[in-house]
DNA sequence: TCGCCTGTGTGCGGCGCCGTACATTCGAAG
DNA sequence: CTTCGAATGTACGGCGCCGCACACAGGCGA
């Protein structure tokens, strides 16, 4: 098929764990000591990589997947707080010293990822070097993300946060092409799967993606970003900001 | 007259530090050291103790004022994410590493604090010890606080909401009046000021608030926490959780 | 005491999303 | 190719909140 091979048949290939932005930006003397005790990981779509309460084994460092934070209601609803992909890391609550969460971390888009296990995290984090510094830069722009999200959900349209949620989405991506089906969009967003199947449809009848059946294709990204409300160049900008550097 | 004297009007003393609970739960050599450093500050109604994008000249340590943190929209629109009292401290991005944030703080409710200043509170951060444990930790709750204020907004109603509002403001309050008007609840938490009132209108008929213009009374608390959303309860069980030991 | 400003109560049309129901169509498995 | 389940499209009444407009009331200063 002329098609790239889907995520289930792409043959698997331990991939650089640098390709994780985190690490990537490690210096040198703190990734050599690290790679030794990175784990590779597959992370296939729909894994539940911890769930709400339950203590966390590892730290996640995705390269090609990407990851959602929900918060999951007593009655079945939910809502995604955040999104993590190769620019960051899944499990700040182990350095943060609660060891848990009341979220739920599951795998948006399948592909892989490295990890610590909690012990080697939490020793590194005490060296009190780089290494600590970059992971709370990162905490700090997920937690940005997080109180974004809040706004959004308050003040902006359905419309508005489908084309925040496809841009934050194809910004941990590459290519352009998101596997995902408007029901699991909507379990993200918190909100109907018809409610996403509308705003959708506007979206492709204005030539700005085109999809069937769980694959959606961006097409003109800047007019999606013309669409978008400025939740997302607010949350952009300061990851940015927070990871620019090496350090 | 018979009633407590006013905010603006009540005698301004300078109180014990550790009635802020962060403070209080310092091991006694480091409040030693810190309480040299500690500046006491007033702290009306509406002061905005920093700007978002403004670096954070001190972190502040409420004892009696309630500060909250808003995100500001373009459009002048704005949502509470956050709700800080003498359980907590403002300004977690100096210690984080970004030293600002996209967010403003506000003084919520009037009252005293104190505060360290930022070259102090990195300095402290950097010594690697109950200090910083307990810093992140109080993050990782104001953490949880911003993820359930974000899936609130999505679910749940504005009476709810309101319930909600109430009973965490009231929890890093002495007594049980606060001093606040429909108006500036609706900015807090992003709706119509119409729609405040008719949710008050509802508590009060059902005698669980009185309130009479900028007064808020709270008669029947536990039934306040029989109509809100389990919002609250997650948000007040992970604080517990977390900042319970002394540590 | 009299305004006056601020805070609160009320009404009305509108819109966006919900809950529900059901039709349609794609694509993978057999 | 056929079958079947999953994904998407469409419709409709309802509800909650919005934006707006305005009436009313309490407290404060002139």
């Amino acid at each position: 098929m002329p098609e790239a091979l889907s995520a289930s048949t792409r043959p698997v290939v331990r991939d650089d764990p640098r390709l994780n932005l985190l690490i990537g930006r490690l210096p040198e003397a703190d990734f050599q000591r690290w790679r030794l005790h990175l784990e590779w990981v597959d992370l296939p779509l729909g894994q539940v990589m911890y769930e709400s309460g339950r203590p966390l084994s590892h730290v996640y460092f995705p390269t090609s997947a990407i990851v959602s934070l929900l918060y999951v209601m007593e009655d079945g609803a939910s809502a995604e707080i955040a999104v993590v992909g190769n620019e960051g890391l899944v499990g700040i609550a182990l350095f943060m010293g609660g060891e848990t969460t009341p979220s739920r971390a599951v795998v948006q888009s399948a592909g892989q990822g490295w990890r610590l296990r909690a012990r080697m995290v939490k020793d590194e984090f005490e060296r009190l070097g780089p290494v600590m510094h970059l992971m709370l830069r990162y905490t700090q722009a997920l937690i940005t993300q997080m109180a974004q999200t809040a706004v959004c959900n308050r003040h902006h349209s359905l419309d508005q946060q489908l084309c925040r949620w496809l841009l934050l989405s194809l910004d941990r991506m590459t290519g352009n092409e998101l596997v995902m089906t408007q029901e699991l969009i909507a379990n993200m967003l918190g909100v109907r799967r018809e409610g996403v199947t509308e705003a959708a449809l506007k979206l492709q009848r204005a030539g700005l993606i085109s999809y069937t059946r769980g694959r959606i294709t961006v097409l003109d990204r800047p007019a999606l970003e013309g669409r978008t409300c400025e939740c997302y160049g607010v949350v952009k900008k300061e990851y940015d900001r927070l990871l620019r550097s090496k350090l």
